[in-house]
DNA sequence: CTGAAAGCGCTTACAG
DNA sequence: CTGAAAGCGCTTACAG
């Protein structure tokens, strides 16, 4: 196996053209059954594979397509957030059951980020993934709009937003958690997270816990509201902050399950209890949130589902067909960091 | 913007060869300064971008590399150890910081995974990333070997390995972790982990564990030993094993983070507490390990490192060039799994 | 320093 | 059902 074979080696071999060589790979029906198997046999002893660079040249199609996963400059750049970590997985899946390979690349929102995959004809769409502050990057997505680049991104659902956003219904997912936290007895609430156009999804969150609240006789402003990005380290800061303001809390809403962990970290250096003292509610269901103390009830993104759909999606896109669903159901996911029992 | 710009269109415009616009944008020296500017300009102002898949296809070389995660059939398969996700994102930048894309591919150990990335001119080479049984795979290697493949690995320092395997010194870091758990005090020992030849890279950090604990005059097979793979579940199950048998222990040291994590939960759930009952040591240093009750001490692979030097190596066998190095050291993470005062 | 030409390995009208 | 031919958009000897 010195050199690798061509089609045309194949041709000589099995004394037909290149061409039909070509048809009898693809297993077009238009060739002999009989020319088809010799071919393809002849093909697999040589161990013959198709140059993907000739066919993706001559056909204009790459059957590629990349992820492009963009972090706020300000996260620590060796800590990908976990949420999704568990979308790249969904979507190397989703792509490979569709024969598709999947080029990966991380970016900071400084950088040329739509990186021409497109343009220099390396994949045939992006599929764009990050939390960094929507008002950064807004005007990079019409950029990507105006050259005509096929691209989906997950994201939040705010206004004027055409079919190429998929994201999780938010504002559901808030209105889950609040109900949640209501039902076990909680009065006084916070909501940790951004709350501000630059971070819709948190926003989107933060609307639907209050919309839940709101049921109940609780008014939008008297829910304590601190801001977070969505770490550890900036959930434990808002939680002291919160804390040290002498509100009353005894349940608080994360708008992320990172920004969770950090807010049980810090309520449990002042000495207090989760659930006891305080319920803490994530977002997102990480695979961490099983594991913290105490296990963290949270909303869950099916990320399988979003992987699947952004995949399928950008895929219609690139085939020039219309999207059908662009959203998915979140489903909350009930462990003990809220309390189990009514409280009095 | 309709059509994407060809060099053929530069060359054009600028008034030259298309060989010259060729040569200018790749800065050629042997083109003269002032032709280069003005055939950079006028590229830029048609936003052209050079089609890889013509490059590539002319070149026989794709500036892409393909990563390939196999994991254990058995483990769950939305779920993703985190040590190799922490891989993934090393790998990617240091692949982005050569200039070389990343194709990304997740295979059950099952499939045909090598995946012909190299045969059909996708990559130059491929890296292997993988904690499947050693035996099972090692067939799959030597045929990669014997197609020339250019490929790096991840895994064990067998013997009779050559230098496509990049690795921890598995057999430093279990050292390092008997060392700790000796100089709190403890004696007596239990490792949680596979201990066979299928398993080489944990079986060296029972060796390591081993080889410390006999300068402390304890001998190897007093060492309680229980199999588990790298999961929580098989963690949690094997400390049982360990706990029912009534052998005495007082630290543990588990082949992973992911078993030590079943581990704390198997003996927490017997009602004993960690680290004052037993102490627990993981490796891998996984970002959850700061997470658990009680964070856990662990020994500490350097991904960052790692990731470097997969890709690096990598490049340097697709050049035919020597490999430097394929070892890193770990490292030890004190926490408080273990305990941290002299035990009488 | 520049240009004309060949060719990388395919796919796909076109013709039969 | 099959073949001869063109061409995808580059890079790189070769010649000047």
């Amino acid at each position: 196996m010195k050199e690798k074979a061509t089609s045309f080696d194949i041709a000589y071999l099995a004394g037909v053209s290149q061409s039909t060589v070509s048809r009898a790979l693809r297993n077009s029906p238009q060739v002999n059954k009989e020319t088809r198997d010799k071919v393809q046999a002849i093909a697999r002893q040589l161990n013959y594979k198709v140059d993907k660079n000739a066919s993706n040249l001559r056909k204009q199609r790459s059957s590629t397509l990349a992820l492009l996963l963009f972090e706020d400059p300000t996260t620590d750049e060796s800590l990908i957030n976990p949420f999704f970590l568990s979308m790249l997985g969904s979507i190397t899946r989703a792509c490979a059951q569709r024969g598709q390979d999947l080029l990966v690349s991380f970016q900071q929102l400084s950088d040329d980020w739509h990186a021409d995959y497109e343009d220099t004809k390396k994949a045939d769409g992006i599929i764009l993934l990050g939390y960094g502050d929507y008002e950064d990057y807004e005007e990079k997505l019409d950029k990507l709009l105006a050259q005509e680049t096929h691209f989906v991104c997950w994201g939040a659902d705010v206004e004027g937003h055409p079919d190429f956003t998929i994201r999780s219904n938010n504002r559901q997912g808030g209105r889950l958690a609040g109900e949640h936290l209501l039902s076990l007895g909680h009065q006084h609430f916070a909501f940790i997270g951004n709350a501000s156009a630059g971070s819709p999804e948190f926003n989107q969150r933060f609307l639907g816990f209050s919309d839940a609240l709101q049921q109940a006789g609780i008014r939008h402003d008297a829910i304590a509201q601190f801001n977070a990005i969505s770490t550890e380290q900036a959930g434990q800061l808002a939680v002291q902050n919160l804390l040290d303001s002498g509100k009353a809390v005894d349940a608080i809403f994360c708008a992320s399950d990172l920004i969770a962990i950090g807010v049980m970290q810090g309520i449990q250096q002042r000495g207090l209890q989760v659930p006891d003292d305080i319920a803490v509610m994530g977002f997102d269901d990480i695979p961490v949130a099983s594991y913290t103390t105490p296990p963290l009830s949270t909303i869950q993104q099916d990320t399988s589902l979003a992987g699947e759909m952004l995949v399928e999606n950008l895929l219609r896109l690139v085939n020039n067909q219309p999207i059908e669903t662009n959203q998915i159901e979140p489903k909350i996911v009930i462990r003990t960091s809220c309390g189990t029992a009514s409280k009095g």
